[in-house]
DNA sequence: TCGCTGTTGGACTGCATGGTCCATTACTAG
DNA sequence: CTAGTAATGGACCATGCAGTCCAACAGCGA
């Protein structure tokens, strides 16, 4: 495996884009080698060419892959944050990246709640790309609060958190709705809170 | 099936039960009926004769006796909520329901997850269970607005719902990490916009 | 005690799936 | 043109799993 031609690269990426699809509605148990194989008019054997360690390690590529994805779609803005126009930007990109072209879900959420279905090492890219989500809207909560925009008092890091999270579960409820509602009311509060931060507020000790 | 001796009904709830754990650690396709009847001590044949429909069947067993167990164990806070210590005792028996005795996730939430693993009637039964949990809290928020705590024009299923997302996404950022501060960030960030709401300018008019 | 019904045991089947293997074809560098 | 390597095809294997089937056992009412 250690030369690709070109031919061999696209075959490649082929590979791993319809995984990629599959996983995402079926789950990883739900997308059988087979499956993979006929969509992208592949043999078993080239599956176990480009990834010898079989289907973990065909996961661990999507997952991979997955990542890249997520985050190349809220540039140029994550990278910014820096006034609310760039939050607000960069909050129009999540939402259509999620439910443009049918994407009803969290590549990296699914993924992370499949965890049990992937093994170890793709577990710990998981943990890797949740840190440095977080990192980065950190990272711009302290630009805000820099700027005197949000609370200099506020953790950014749980601030941050909180975001991921209304993200995540407003994900979670729109599923089943199948309506994008849910995850804009979710959004919408952590919307309000941070704009409620600046110093006039001071946050409730609870419970 | 149709009539069932308390023998049958004990021997049932133990297999529901050894599922029900089975599965919120190792999905749904991660519990094969072998790991059931191992653990319960049954045969194939009590699978099937106690959930005719096969795994569909017992799968969706599960998924309300989870849903009544987690209704349950935000009663009676859950169907008070009509004053902030209400609201903190709620959270509290809510972090205690997830946390304690190892259990690191929402059962429902994983389900609706694995929406896909799951048969359509599970999924329509987990519509209704987060509609109900959803309701609910709603009611909550209104008794609130009603008592003056919270603004009344704000929208009560919206900020349920946005609540719900909370408890959701930080127990889904709290796995990786094996740490309960995701979700106590997320509920955190929840619980300040639900005080910061009232109007501050106009006192509230109630009877 | 008898007989009916619910309960239990466990062998067996059919199928899907991950993975192996070897042969063949297509490129590409010299 | 040729040799060597990458790319591809697809038969084949072992295993695990849901589901079937039949036989045996237990409890309870008559």
């Amino acid at each position: 495996m250690a030369e690709l031609t070109d031919k061999g690269r696209r075959t490649r990426q082929r590979i791993v884009e319809a995984t990629a699809l599959r996983i995402l509605d079926a789950g990883i148990d739900g997308t059988s080698l087979d499956d993979v194989r006929a969509e992208t008019l592949t043999s078993k054997s080239q599956l176990f060419h480009y990834f010898p360690g079989g289907k973990a390690e065909l996961v661990r590529a999507v997952a991979v892959w997955e990542g890249e994805q997520l985050l190349a779609a809220q540039e140029p803005h994550l990278s910014d944050l820096s006034t609310w126009e760039s939050w607000a930007a960069w909050r129009r990109g999540l939402e259509e990246y999620y439910f443009d072209r049918g994407r009803w879900a969290c590549p990296i959420g699914s993924l992370t709640a499949q965890m049990a279905a992937a093994d170890a090492e793709t577990a710990a890219f998981l943990r890797e790309a949740w840190t440095s989500w977080r990192t980065r809207l950190a990272d711009g909560v302290r630009r805000m609060q820099a700027a005197g925009h949000i609370d200099p008092g506020a953790d950014a890091e749980r601030l941050a958190t909180s975001v991921l999270a209304a993200i995540q579960g407003g994900l979670l409820l729109s599923q089943p709705e199948r309506a994008t509602w849910p995850l804009e009311a979710a959004l919408d509060t952590a919307w309000t809170t941070l704009h409620a931060l600046p110093p006039t507020t001071t946050p409730p000790a609870e419970p």
